[in-house]
DNA sequence: TTATTTTTCGATAGATCTATTGAAAAAACT
DNA sequence: AGTTTTTTCAATAGATCTATCGAAAAATAA
């Protein structure tokens, strides 16, 4: 009967999917009005649900909005890791390094919005972890540019923190265009962000 | 007696300087917790005075969001239109847009973050003025990249529109580093930020 | 079917927060 | 000084909003 290869833990599994509704219901209500413009009423009323019955899936607000941007950021860093380790050049790196950042908005537009602009209202006693990642995750991006520099791939005027932050920003307001304009694509818009990076506006 | 050179109007001065005391305070509050992350309690705390005296220089909360963000574009499509009928070439009036764009954070942060931040939770009763402002800008700025386009200042390969749409994101990120990362001044960053949209990352 | 567990709900306390009002305090004026 | 105008305040209504709780409903198991 055990087979070994995983273990469903049906029991709970039906009460993990739910909670994963309740979860995208919180984030489109939190990318729409804001952490604090939302109120649990809100999430409520996109499930057509009680505003009681959320707490059966999370203790509080706090605790969704964590859990939002923790799921916003899934994935991002393991990603990151396997680009940096690659084997191609740095320009080839810092694309793909910009298309794995803006892709997942084609998927989970909610996550990643709430991601960008609610999390500074996470109260600092649930950032921790999230600040940890966000550190870490800059770091491997600004890897990819100083070792563009060293290899002089990109030019050695560059500074390496301040164009990671200018980049990672660019990437960041991306996702707020998607559905507002929709003569471009996020995938479009990553390769134009990439080829402005890498080759800037004036004619070689 | 009339002179007719000014109308002072002394009646209201005094009035209207502590109304200007109220709009910074309410800024710094709005920056700081986000529009509906603030309450008018927290900007009467701010002044060290009554909440509800707050109600004797604006009439909601609203209405201050509102006066914060005319304040914060106030002079911006002026000046852009300076910079757009001068004589320069594009690659020189853009660096000179970048700079209109980031230099203000140095004096007006407050009213910059909030515009910025918190435009998006103000009333649509309320945004039409400075949604049209926003549009006026947007246009002033394309319109520079499309002349350098034309040109050839510019590479033909850029996109006007999504390059003003970016580039304007990465103007709006720089003032909420302002005084977190201290090693950059708002000036350097806006030149550095130029410099990288001219020459790119690549070495020529 | 009946019993048990899971999920949803209504009601609500307790804590906000916005905006109003009339009176008190402060300032300006005569 | 006294009088008028400007500014601040305390008190508060009315409307939220979060989180809890016990009961009802629904789903599952026996």
């Amino acid at each position: 009967m055990p087979d070994g290869t995983a273990k469903p833990s049906k029991k709970k599994d039906k009460y993990r999917r739910r909670q994963t509704e309740v979860f995208d219901a919180a984030a489109a209500v939190f990318a729409r009005k804001g952490y604090h413009g939302a109120s649990t009423g809100d999430i409520a009323a996109e499930l057509g649900i009680a505003q009681s019955s959320l707490y059966y899936y999370f203790k509080s607000k706090d605790e969704a909005l964590e859990k939002v941007c923790l799921q916003g950021m899934k994935g991002y860093i393991e990603r990151l890791q396997a680009i940096v380790a690659g084997s191609g050049t740095a320009d080839v790196k810092i694309r793909e390094a910009i298309h794995n950042h803006i892709e997942p908005v084609n998927f989970i537009p909610d996550y990643f919005r709430t991601f960008v602009g609610e999390l500074r209202y996470l109260p600092s006693n649930r950032r921790q972890i999230l600040n940890s990642m966000i550190s870490e995750y800059n770091t491997l991006f600004e890897q990819i540019l100083a070792d563009g520099i060293a290899a002089k791939t990109f030019t050695s005027s560059l500074d390496s923190y301040s164009t990671m932050l200018m980049l990672i920003a660019q990437c960041n307001t991306v996702p707020f265009w998607f559905g507002q304009f929709e003569q471009y694509s996020p995938t479009q818009l990553a390769d134009m962000l990439a080829d402005n990076f890498l080759h800037g506006a004036l004619p070689r």
